[in-house]
DNA sequence: TTAATAATTAAACATTCGTTTAAATTTGCG
DNA sequence: CGCAAATTTAAACGAATGTTTAATTATTAA
């Protein structure tokens, strides 16, 4: 007697969700128009205060839809004693990194929030808040584990560490194209630019975070 | 016979530009409009198309003024050949950390900018692109420097090294009442957070460019 | 002082914005 | 079928947008 896990939004609805998303993450939340949306989705205007009440409360729709994503699929790895730290510090770092690649539409939509002074949108900011600790509270596990087992340093400050780790990776989905500009690689596609910087970014973080870390070379 | 450097932008101008940059800053550029920039300032609404043409223009008008901050105060550090690598390394760390500090509402608006479609504005972004080539080549030779001497590792990649660094410290700029809010420090003011975290980032991310860069522990 | 130029103003401009309406159409169900 | 609810539509709403206008005031220089 399987039970779908509810979809919650209709197929109409998702494609008027990642329509949004879409035209948020390029050219952000004021400078996207309803009607813009409505096009794009190949919806009538009326559809999306029809279903969603408001511009606004689109946008909060889009977190709620994209943010669940973010919280279940972490946690998994995490809880196994066997895997060394290191390991799992690993594991941890690909999956934030495979998570920014496949969802990077919804993070450049994320990353705008942030920048946005606290009062703009109460309501997100408390969701990202409430992912930020979660993740923070994660990371802090494992890094104690280490510690503990004597393979990582002491005296490390998370929430520092959390700003380079997030930084470099929110820094490779903003500055992607000019990051293609500055290294002559013009002609590349789009895909095999992300592919590229996919694989890239996957070895720095890791040998960064080694280097935080632990005391080898 | 000294002339000044010419001032280029009058007084009231001049209000209106940091007035922009304070909005566009917090609220972005779009959600912004002209007459509250207008109110900010203290100036009548229509200064500021006769000022400066239009609200697209202003925004350039900005990042005119103060991009050049950018080029001059840099390069200043890196000739002098007495100094030793990891030593202007640190310098030129301290003086990104504190430009960010000092400028933190236009560089908000250059990550926003950042984050935009290629094609948003294209003055701009040929301007960030121009400045961010300027900044590698300048970090490019002081690493080279370092290698020849022995002092810095080899197979450094500075593209992502950039990745890291910006990442980091734009992380900081953006995120800091998160940080606030996650290390309960809701009692501080403004300043006193800055202080802190100035001092903090300072640290860390010379702490990060030593593992990074040599291998000393 | 006076005439020309610059700065400032309030008002109006046409557009675009997000949202609502009311009618038309489709769907689900007895 | 036939009716009620849900969906979809084109049109309209008022408010806000960026920009311009034309009249007024202040400044400059001869």
């Amino acid at each position: 007697m399987e039970e779908k896990p509810l979809p919650a939004y209709t197929e109409k609805q998702q494609q008027i969700i990642s329509a949004a998303e879409r035209l948020f993450a390029s050219k952000g939340f004021d400078g996207t128009s309803v009607r813009e949306i409505a096009q794009e989705a190949g919806v009538n205007l009326a559809m999306i205060s029809y279903y969603f009440g408001s511009k606004e409360k689109l946008l909060e729709a889009i977190f709620d839809e994209r943010i669940i994503y973010f919280r279940t699929e972490l946690e998994s790895v995490i809880n196994d004693p066997k895997i060394e730290p290191l390991k799992k510090v690993y594991q941890l770092l690909d999956k934030l990194v495979d998570r920014n690649f496949e969802r990077s539409c919804f993070h450049r939509i994320m990353i705008r929030e942030q920048i946005d002074s606290p009062n703009k949108n109460e309501f997100i900011q408390k969701m990202i808040l409430e992912s930020k600790k979660r993740t923070q509270e994660l990371v802090k596990k494992i890094i104690h584990e280490g510690q503990e087992k004597g393979v990582f340093k002491k005296n490390i400050d998370i929430s520092l560490m959390m700003m380079t780790l997030f930084g470099t990776i929110n820094q490779m989905t903003t500055t992607q194209h000019f990051y293609q500009e500055i290294n002559g690689l013009q002609h590349l596609t789009t895909e095999e630019l992300q592919t590229r910087l996919k694989k890239k970014l996957r070895i720095h973080i890791k040998t960064l975070f080694k280097a935080i870390l632990t005391n080898e070379n």
